[in-house]
RNA sequence: GGGCUCUUAGCUCAGUUGGUUAGAGCGCUACCUUGACAUGGUAGAGGUCAUAGGUUCGAGUCCUAUAGAGCCCACCA
């Protein structure tokens, strides 16, 4: 033990702790049969990542809830990572590739990858070191990277089962397609942008009559890829239309009328033309009503396939000017608006992005959503707020199927080989081969000539297993058996159907296979579910409500935050804005609160560390052992029984997953009652004529309430908590407050009629101290108090602790006032159970006292009125419950006294 | 268009199943460097709980409508 700082430095603490408990090996756990595991994912970061507010409140949540479990006994593994990020890594390399004016395609493929992975090992572990600094305490031993080679496996593993299952097909999509790199992108990489248009009104032919339709469509040139028409099938007027045939104009085509509901009737003229291959929309309209795609565009955006002659080879947009001409000549373009609607461009070359048809691969959804809907509806999967589950019901019962391949070399390569061997009799031998290890020949005709697949998997493939994956599946094994289920899952919201369904999916697909601990099989919903809670986390926001993004400038970084005002002051604070579900706005000065908490705290250790040395207990002396009993007063039980109602309370709402209530518990607990009340009531022992002994004891019991303290503390301020731990008490080499117990509440302290003596106490200290202020009684002027008790026991109480009032209210003697005695000079004080007086000849302002003494008449009679209105109505008496009408009245009669007290008060000043 | 959330003090927010005088932090005012802490202490000012109805003995809390703010999904061919 040292003495420590004035004020709380946090940066070297940090340091020291983080290490120190890394190196003992805190963080680390293995299966232990009979012990209860509690185990969290992290949702892996991108390796292009860097740490942001959102990462800082995600993991300090992960962080509570581990320390929290570990410190309950519970074998406790959090589980790192990261995500290989498929297309913003390539982006990413691409970009520095760019700077040497090379494109992948200079270096090929094999050799880009080699860049990949230089990059990843050069940068792709920033974000796990700065998660570091937050305190997290992730079992790095057992870090994880979603292309690492186990975790490949399992990509290639779940391909080739669900595969086998028939979930996995191969099909045409319509993707992003940009004409000029011949590649395609994500939807995030389109960039839409606001172009002047047309609107063209153009006439399609009703086959079998002379009617004609007019549609309206932005993309004339597409006219000859319609495969149909479509109406709303509400809508009246087109009703009829549906089952005819129409004729394609230019193409000369029939093709039919079909009612979808997506046609917005209002829009145009209430009918749209289907192309599938060509519109996203339309694509899905013709998957639902199974209609062919007519691909009309090369790779380049030129006009090819079942195309009129003359448009072969023309470009998309001059096509466009062509068959705008061809139409009226033809007599068939009945208008032509304006029109300003939103159009892709290429995030790259700023191209117009061509809705494009390619071969893809997919996984059938349906079968795998069944379960994992069950799953949440049934509550084996519980969300945190609950509200999320309406949307993932929706999305459930809507759902698509995943199309998981992408045209990016950085990722997992699609384990699929074809057969080079064109000559070959065999059909199958024009079939996909998908396998898990690579075939060195074709298991049709042996040839030697076998290609893999060119695309990889979506990212979102790999990381719907992490929860399994990182545990060694498909291998069966202890830490597998023992870890999964995870228990909580902490993520945003944003990402509920991309990875949290999906997780759900593939947990319940595989997971059956692997056997529980004891060996039995799995044969509950419960024991195939990845997680049994999933915590959505907030959304960070700056003070004016905007998102925080790199190009607004407004996203601070959590390093220099840390640097500034502390990692437990970061932490505590934004655990402390997040209530769940809500988005919280965000600066750092806000971080003030949590220095100010972290500081407050220590300095209650430090006031408790000097007596402990001035009172000459040895440092041999554990906090522990030096528990007693004894000269029990007031002010201990009341501790108490705060501390036990407070842990109490702090479980519950972490069990109920919320953190902000629990760090505000914390906050008011050790703020308001241990350092306002308590510690000063505690001076007026420690310093008042008690032996020496005596004194000891009760810095002790102090001691021991605060050492609870930093328990509770510890999941939400990890550093502060375990400096003061060590501080307070020489620890044997190697321990930790980490594993600590955390308190479990003892009924025997929680006592309610111990907490209403001290709100008497505490309201009659408030009483006096009101006065002083409000009568501009100097802080240092020493006061007697003349108290008069109707209620002999209040009385006493006060008598009892007037050390407390000396310390408290600066008041040197408390005595007995004769009844019908009231001095005129003196404020006039109201308490429960009696009256007093505080004399100030010569200092009180009778004035002011009379003006105070109004006020708070004023203030009683508009009570007063309310209550006797309340109780004159024979409704609320009748009906309301009886217990709440005799408060009522209790309330009323306190009040009535209080009147006459204070018009006793006022006659006093007058006479 | 479909779904969801929010509106309480100058600002940012608590307020559990309806029931004491609606709370906190910051900011503001006054006083105080008293032997843990000025990153502090004590006291104080500040609210028709968005608006209008309704249910109820009783509404910040439940219901309906309106206004405003935001989010997610789908999206104008």
């Amino acid at each position: 033990m040292s003495e420590l700082a004035k004020t709380y430095t946090p940066g070297d603490a940090e340091e020291r702790w983080y290490s120190f408990w890394e190196s003992n090996g805190y963080f680390h756990a293995e299966p232990v049969p009979g012990r209860t595991p509690y185990t969290i994912v992290i949702p892996p970061p991108n390796i292009t990542g860097i740490l942001t507010m959102g990462h800082v409140l995600n993991n300090s949540i992960q962080d509570v809830f581990i320390r929290w479990r570990r410190m309950q006994g519970y074998q406790t593994l959090w589980m790192p990572g990261t995500d290989h990020a498929g297309i913003a890594t390539q982006n990413v390399v691409e970009k520095s590739l760019a700077r040497e004016k090379l494109t992948r395609h200079d270096l090929g493929r094999e050799e880009f990858l080699r860049r990949v992975w230089e990059w990843k090992e050069q940068y792709g572990g920033t974000i796990i070191r700065q998660l570091r600094k937050l305190g997290t305490s992730c079992d790095w031993q057992r870090e994880r990277f979603t292309m690492d080679e186990g975790l490949s496996k399992a990509v290639q593993e779940i391909f080739v089962r669900l595969h086998e299952r028939g979930l996995i097909y191969r099909g045409k999509y319509i993707v992003n397609w940009c004409p000029k790199d011949h590649t395609a992108i994500s939807d995030d990489e389109v960039n839409p942008v606001e172009h002047k248009g047309h609107l063209y009104y153009v006439r399609y032919r009703v086959r079998g009559s002379g009617e004609s339709i007019v549609i309206a469509t932005t993309r004339p040139e597409t006219i000859l890829g319609d495969v149909a028409v479509a109406v709303h099938p509400d809508d009246e007027r087109h009703r009829r239309l549906v089952g005819a045939t129409v004729i394609v104009p230019l193409a000369e085509r029939e093709i039919p009328v079909i009612a979808d509901s997506f046609v917005d009737p209002a829009f145009g003229t209430g009918m749209v033309k289907i192309t599938p291959a060509h519109d996203p929309n339309d694509y899905w309209v013709g998957q639902r009503h199974n209609l062919a795609q007519i691909n009309i565009f090369d790779v380049s955006g030129r006009l090819t396939g079942p195309v009129p002659e003359k448009y072969r080879g023309i470009d998309r947009f001059e096509a466009r000017r062509m068959i705008v001409q061809d139409l009226e000549s033809a007599g068939q373009m009945e208008k032509i608006d304006d029109h300003t609607h939103a159009i892709g461009h290429c995030y790259r070359c700023d191209t117009i992005i061509e809705p494009y048809l390619s071969d893809q691969w997919f996984v059938r959804m349906k079968p795998l959503a069944e379960p994992a809907l069950r799953a949440v509806q049934q509550g084996t999967v519980r969300f945190h707020p609950d509200r999320w589950v309406k949307t993932y019901e929706h999305w459930m019962l809507n759902i698509r199927d995943w199309c998981i391949s992408r045209q990016l070399w950085w990722g997992h390569r699609i384990p699929v080989w074809y057969c080079g061997n064109k000559n070959s009799a065999d059909p199958r031998c024009r079939e996909p081969i998908v396998a898990r290890t690579p075939p060195s020949a074709c298991p049709h005709c042996s040839s030697a000539d076998v290609r893999q697949d060119e695309d990889v998997l979506d990212t979102w493939f790999s990381s719907w297993l992490w929860p399994f994956s990182t545990l060694g599946w498909p291998d069966d094994n202890r830490g597998l058996r023992y870890f999964y289920p995870t228990n909580t899952l902490v993520t945003a919201p944003d990402i509920i159907f991309f990875w949290v369904a999906r997780m759900i999916m593939a947990g319940m697909e595989v997971m059956r296979d692997i056997p529980a601990p004891d060996g039995s099989p799995r044969t509950t919903d419960a024991a195939i579910v990845p997680f049994r809670d999933v915590y959505f986390t907030s959304i960070i926001r700056d003070m004016k409500g905007r998102k925080m993004s790199k190009s607004l400038g407004n996203s601070p970084d959590p390093l220099d935050v840390i640097a500034e005002y502390g990692a437990d002051a970061l932490r505590f604070t934004i655990l402390y804005l997040a209530p769940l579900g809500q988005d919280v706005l965000y600066s750092n000065e806000k971080c003030e609160l949590g220095r100010n908490f972290a500081n407050k705290i220590w300095n209650a250790g430090r006031f408790l560390l000097m007596n402990r040395e001035q009172l000459g207990i040895p440092g041999t002396t554990t906090i522990h052992a030096g528990w007693s009993e004894d000269h029990i007063d007031l002010a201990d039980r009341w501790i108490l029984s705060r501390l036990h109602s407070t842990s109490a309370a702090l479980s519950s709402s972490l069990e109920e997953f919320e953190i902000n209530q629990a760090t505000k518990l914390l906050y008011d607990f050790i703020w308001h009652d241990f350092c306002d009340w308590y510690i000063e009531m505690l001076k007026a022992r420690l310093y008042g004529d008690e032996p020496q002994e005596i004194k000891q004891r009760v810095l002790l019991r102090a001691l021991n309430v605060f050492e609870k303290i930093l328990r509770l503390l510890h999941p939400v301020m990890p550093f502060v908590s375990e400096e003061l731990w060590h501080g307070i008490e020489e620890r044997p080499a190697g321990i930790s407050l980490m594993t600590a117990a955390f308190p479990v509440p003892e009924e025997r302290w929680i006592d309610p009629g111990t907490e209403s003596e001290m709100a008497f106490v505490q309201s009659a200290i408030n009483a006096v101290r009101n006065a002083r202020g409000e009568l501009s009684v100097p802080p240092s002027r020493e006061i007697s108090l003349l108290v008069h008790f109707t209620d002999g026991s209040k009385g006493e109480i006060i008598s009892r602790y007037r050390n407390y009032f000396l310390r408290l209210a600066k008041v040197t003697d408390i005595s007995e006032l004769g009844s019908g005695k009231r001095p005129k000079h003196a404020a006039g004080l109201v308490i429960e159970g009696g009256e007093a007086f505080i004399p100030l000849e010569g200092l009180i302002d009778l004035g002011a006292e009379r003006e105070r003494i109004e006020k708070e008449l004023a203030r009683l009679h508009v009570m007063v009125g309310s209550i006797e209105q309340k109780l004159g109505n024979p409704n609320f008496v009748d009906r309301a419950p009886r217990e709440i009408v005799e408060k009522e009245r209790e309330k009323l009669q306190s009040m009535r006294s209080s009147i006459e007290k204070l018009k006793g008060n006022l006659e006093r000043i007058a006479g």
